[in-house]
DNA sequence: TCATTTATATGATGAACATCATATTTTCAA
DNA sequence: TTGAAAATATGATGTTCATCATATAAATGA
């Protein structure tokens, strides 16, 4: 079953892989990287858990890859708004696509940042080099908006409203009151929006 | 070994109970509501697993308790820092101790919010109750702080600036390369003084 | 179709965990 | 000083977990 040498699609193997990673990509989005065992996630790929390690060789493995897996979705969409667009319009359809009552819903979509910041200490040291990957080039997209809007000090600016945008969805989310979180999350798309002179 | 009548200090077992939560308070600012088991946390606290349920009724009681412990010791801080002082001088202060290198490098000090925000979804419901009432503290403690420095839209303001505060802390404290850490807090400190008009 | 490789399933192992029953130690009033 | 009550320790139970060895099933080249 070794792949043939004329281009073929993937595998099934390699989509067996993906489809695994991709559950626990989603399920990490929604409890972090210790939020679903082996067994479970297997199930939810409709596999059974003993075939896990002809997958992947450790659970850590799994979740460094899934870490990965879930930056590259992020990237595209950030690239998407903000290369295919004017300046403005990408950065304001950034922080209304970003700060939505849509994505708060859906953890499952959205940016791993908010549910993945407050525990990066804990996962395995290579998945925290991928997720500092991530922050370092989510960090840099926005800054190079900013600087193409001619606003000051276009890096600092970055690493502010890339904060407030993950701070305000972690708190929109933790909320148990959905009106309290809209509120969090109305807030932030205004306020960065005015102090980056959309408005 | 009943409380005696007169007034005298806290029972042997209140103590114990304090320094069980004390250990848990930290122990959950570093890792997570997940963060320690039992027996680790009674081995912190001196003591052996066995006698935990003589304290708690379950591990959720615990947490529960644990996070009230925290937000208690939070509004301490705030209200020392928002209320002793003039307006400006606190809510700048404030930035410079929430958002400071020392903060960030000792987790088990310090807001809860930017550990335990990403998290909320897995806690047990009482839990939740109680770190929402401790974020709605802290929302009400800055939008009096900015009625009385006269910034337009303080209640708006209050949500978007904690949104900076725990996004800009939870992300430096997951980034591996400390200065990369750092220059985050360094960038939201300054920006969100600058959009307080305290710089 | 058949034989062989590849992919997945079954079942087991040992560790970590929350919980609890019971034993031991400590405390303090009498 | 002593004995009852309170506080803590010991040890056990059942569960969940990651990991792995091995068995079965599926796929593919001959």
């Amino acid at each position: 079953m070794t792949k043939a040498s004329t281009h073929t699609g993937p595998t099934h193997k390699e989509r067996t892989h993906a489809r695994i990673l991709d559950e626990a990509a989603a399920a990490m989005r929604l409890d972090g990287p210790d939020g679903i065992s082996v067994a479970a996630l297997m199930k939810r790929a409709g596999l059974t858990h003993g075939g896990f390690y002809a997958h992947f060789p450790s659970r850590d493995a799994l979740v460094t890859e899934a870490i990965e897996r879930m930056f590259q979705d992020s990237r595209r969409i950030l690239d998407d708004r903000l290369t295919q667009r004017e300046a403005a319009e990408g950065v304001a359809g950034l922080i209304d696509w970003y700060l939505s009552e849509a994505i708060r819903s859906a953890p499952d979509q959205g940016c791993p940042l908010p549910a993945l910041s407050g525990g990066a200490s804990r996962m395995p040291e290579a998945a925290r080099g991928r997720f500092n990957q991530g922050v370092a080039y989510f960090q840099r997209a926005l800054a190079t908006a900013f600087d193409a809007l001619g606003l000051p000090e276009p890096e600092m600016t970055a690493r502010s409203v890339l904060a407030e945008l993950v701070g305000a969805m972690a708190l929109a989310r933790a909320a148990s009151d959905e009106a309290a979180g809209n509120e969090i999350l109305r807030s932030s798309r205004q306020l960065l929006k005015t102090r980056l002179g959309l408005a």
